[in-house]
DNA sequence: CAAAATCACGAATACGGTTTCGTGTTGATA
DNA sequence: TATCAACACGAAACCGTATTCGTGATTTTG
């Protein structure tokens, strides 16, 4: 990279002391009007460009925000991925962006790095090994160290901080419902294991509205989804039980729960009705396209990175961490 | 943010000079077996870490890669900065993104923020709007100032670096013949406007497989496709013209041409084959499944960051730009 | 016309590290 | 015992900027 040109090389050519240069860069009224015009002219024509770095340094604020994702090739991360850096530059910050891939060695690295004075605050969403684990401790650091850190979605209770997640149980609650009143009896729910708490409010939701309706828990209906092994032979077995509704925890599982469907040579939504998670591409597209819940990740990334800023530029007021919880909404196609 | 320990603190209460611990630090031979084992608990016990600011002002050394992309909620750009943050992490760098959300203006704000010494060098694929405008001094100022640029996907052939493209000719090629050769006639093209590289070379390659077989060339089979229009409503206007294969050069053309041939009455792949672009989600999902080239976004991610970094530490070569051939490959799933 | 205020600028310090170049002490060598 | 190398450490400069404070020159005020 090319020398760049700073402070103190204006200076010298200019024969002024490098304050001087410094103040008629930033317009300061100490300095007279001929200096700051032959500063500023000089400054422009070479194409002067302060050190981010140095003025970083000397402010001891970045405005950069750091961001740790489990990971990106999944349409709700990169939704509110776009969110989180949509606010970010409203306000004039930038983003730094790591990804867990659902390891915790990895997650606890990234935290390393970030909050090694890089940023000036953190927005995470937790890895899934670091939830089977129960191992916080790195998270528990940085609220240490004061380091402004905000969770969404996956979050983890007992670390206090901000976090925003959307309403996992009413969204449950809401999907198995819409199944229901569309006549359906005997509904399968395709979720994750229970060490995700995620699953498991969606889970309490589709007890709700089954209960609700004097409907027994089968839990013959509900798969839990290990994701090492093949998909679609798991979700197979429930289709054993004469089921007419399938609620999904995800898009992916919506998927292939109709892929399966197909194949049994039931129609959808006349023989059996789905519903998904997430509203993503794959939803929308396939055919016929898959009712899902809408997760509003751009809200929830704005929304965090929002939150985040105001902590970070209100460090004094007392700290009395907020839960934001984001409503879902049903999205109705083809596929109920 | 809690007041961070540095070095300076360590020194005066173990009473040594600062420029004592950051050699104990370094586990540097110049201090003594004792001196050091007592500063390195001390500054274990309380958890001291390097300030990176400061660290990257005096090596003038950033260890970050500047990413910017046109957009994050796309398959093909998510897979790409999967693998760019990869190789990074392989090589110990971090990666700061911007999106320019296909904007000519946001993308030279992108462009100022980090070539203010944020950064070692960038890795960008360039906005449609700056291609239609033809404005690239933004990227040439970036040059002049001999900052390590890669361009990955829509590259800029008149500006002097490291390019890494998918082969789009080939690919063309390759796609239309595969439908040639399960004796699909009238084949569609579904494409973008003329002013984007990629599309063009993805046209020729379509060209060349037909002028093979002696198909003339019929320019009512091909289809620009205006974004901010109904995409649908043009492309269903090509079925008018009794076609029994398509090619469209991504998922999004690929899975609303599905969409249209299915309303049509059209079975799939009987009546008529579809071949898309980039191996997403869609495509994987989407009954049938869709026939796709597959784009390789990981390896070119991967790519991207290794000869970025390569350009950055080993800046005394002499510099002689290359171009990087990603060859893509056919997918082949239901739809044909 | 003397005192006070204003102006325009520079010196110095700080941000938090790294690194070069002394320097005083010790022990070995001639 | 004088010389020299090795050892262990510190002083100072540096990375590039911001900012406080001091100062000489000019202008305003009483």
């Amino acid at each position: 990279m090319k020398q760049k040109i700073t402070i103190r090389t204006i200076a010298k050519e200019l024969e002024v002391s490098p304050s001087t240069v410094s103040k008629a860069l930033k317009d300061s009224h100490e300095i007279s009007k001929e200096t700051k015009n032959k500063i500023q002219a000089y400054a422009n024509f070479y194409n002067y460009r302060a050190n981010s770095l140095a003025i970083k340094l000397r402010n001891q604020k970045t405005r950069v925000i750091g961001v740790i994702l489990p990971k990106i090739t999944h349409h709700f991360f990169s939704t509110v991925i776009k969110g989180i850096e949509k606010a970010a530059n409203d306000k004039g910050y930038n983003i730094m962006v790591c990804f867990s891939n659902e390891s915790h060695k990895k997650e606890v690295e990234n935290l390393n790095v970030l909050s090694n004075g890089s940023v000036d605050g953190i927005i995470a969403s937790v890895a899934l090994e670091t939830f089977e684990n129960k191992e916080f401790s790195h998270f528990k650091q940085l609220i240490s160290e004061e380091i402004p850190l905000v969770f969404f979605d996956r979050v983890i209770d007992e670390i206090l901080c901000d976090k925003i997640v959307i309403d996992d149980h009413g969204a449950g609650y809401k999907a198995t419902k819409h199944l229901l009143e569309n006549g359906r009896k005997k509904i399968a729910l395709i979720t994750t294991p229970k060490h995700l708490n995620i699953g498991t409010l969606r889970r309490q939701g589709y007890m709700k509205a089954l209960t609700e309706e004097f409907i027994k828990i089968d839990e013959e209906l509900i798969i839990e989804i290990d994701e090492k092994q093949n998909i679609r032979e798991q979700i197979e077995k429930v289709f054993n039980h004469n089921i007419d509704g399938i609620f999904a925890v995800n898009e992916i599982y919506a998927a292939n729960s109709m892929r399966v469907a197909k194949l049994k040579g039931l129609r959808i939504p006349d023989d059996i009705s789905i519903i998904g998670f997430t509203d993503g591409p794959i939803s929308e597209y396939s055919s016929p396209s898959i009712t899902t819940i809408a997760q509003h990740g751009l809200t929830m990334g704005i929304q965090a990175a929002e939150i985040l800023i105001e902590r970070i530029e209100n460090e004094s007021e007392k700290f009395s961490p907020k839960k934001i919880v984001i409503s879902s909404d049903l999205k109705l196609r083809e596929s109920c």
